[in-house]
DNA sequence: GCATTAAAAGTACGGTCGTGCTAAAAATGC
DNA sequence: GCATTTTTAGCACGACCGTACTTTTAATGC
């Protein structure tokens, strides 16, 4: 690998921490270029633009997503869905600790949706491949006889996201701890019910 | 009222509607002050610092939201709990059209999370006002027989606020329609789970 | 090891940000 | 209707933003 190359790794590999921890919004070229040790020119020349930079952090933050859970999961070797579905569900709550609210109040937490550019393009193709890939791992239980038959994956996706973020805006009120159980027990029951 | 309390709340005005549309964190000072038609300086003068106005913004929204949720629901003169929580999650889905997801992939679309500060604090104590109004309703329909007894009624807003930011999500990466089917087949799920 | 190519730094520019300070204009009390 | 107070505009500032251009430095192929 190139010089280049490595050093655009490292790059978004700091990006990627730094957005993590106080949104994508927040990652300047200026602070970035200082939290890499080098000038704002010489980081710059790597994307020739904002929106590139922007562009290849949700990319590489895809494929850290990929690597911390579906991967992760995948060599784990479960042998019966149940287990395994819950594992992923694990990965997914820990891979990362950045969160989100919503509701207009959570402006205050909110960020970009304006732009409807490339940016957001990138952003929606991740997300509706991660719904499809839950999607399908339901489908897998329900023909191993782990859910009934009339349970609709995308539903049952959408419920699971529901919980998702819900833990995710209480905890960032402090009205969910760091055990989770209100997330756990809302897929205890969503389990119940669709057994 | 003086004239300046009557400019100042004009330009809240302004501000909730530009900050519903593209985000508390656009709503620049030089953009506000153009929208409502007078100068930076003069517009700034009535709050003296940035997150001043950004609290005043919040503070106001959150009495916009109670306009248009609570007491508009209380003015329907509703006899009993159900068809009142009903009206409620209308209103709730129904009172701004921003909205919010999670993740960090949405990073894209999230907000300064950074600002521990005042805003922050403004906001945690709208939303967590907001719960437990919700915690209440549901107490309600639980002494009307509406509920089962073990219902645990914290759970149960954790639940319906995961439908809600669920509905928001997939909605905007367009796998929600505008009747908002998956919201409303969830909440009848939960219905039928706490009968 | 040297010529060539790639990567990084230096510097500068126009824009916008939030925020002071001062002067004009308007509202208000009597 | 005039004096006083309140509200608005004008202007300037330092800081940081993204990006273009040129020059220096480092890596690479032979």
């Amino acid at each position: 690998m190139s010089k280049g190359r490595i050093t655009r790794e490292h790059i978004l590999n700091i990006a990627f921490t730094i957005a993590s921890e106080t949104g994508l919004e927040s990652l300047t070229i200026g602070v970035l270029a200082k939290a890499c040790g080098m000038s704002k020119s010489g980081l710059f020349s790597h994307f020739n633009s904002k929106e590139n930079l922007q562009v290849a952090v949700i990319e590489y933050a895809g494929e850290c997503f990929n690597e911390r859970v579906i991967v992760a999961v995948r060599k784990e070797h479960h042998s019966d869905v149940s287990t395994r579905l819950q594992s992923l569900l694990h990965h997914w709550l820990d891979w990362n600790h950045s969160f989100q609210g919503s509701c207009m109040f959570m402006d205050a937490w909110k960020e970009s949706n304006c732009s409807q550019d490339i940016l957001q393009q990138t952003l929606r193709k991740q997300l509706q491949s991660w719904i499809s890939y839950l999607e399908i791992q339901i489908s897998k239980g329900q023909q191993s006889g782990l859910f009934r038959e009339d349970l609709v994956p995308r539903q049952a996706v959408f419920q699971f996201y529901g919980l998702y973020l819900s833990s995710h805006l209480f905890h960032s009120i402090e009205l969910e701890n760091d055990k989770r159980s209100l997330f756990w027990q809302g897929v205890k029951q969503l389990y119940k019910q669709w057994q």
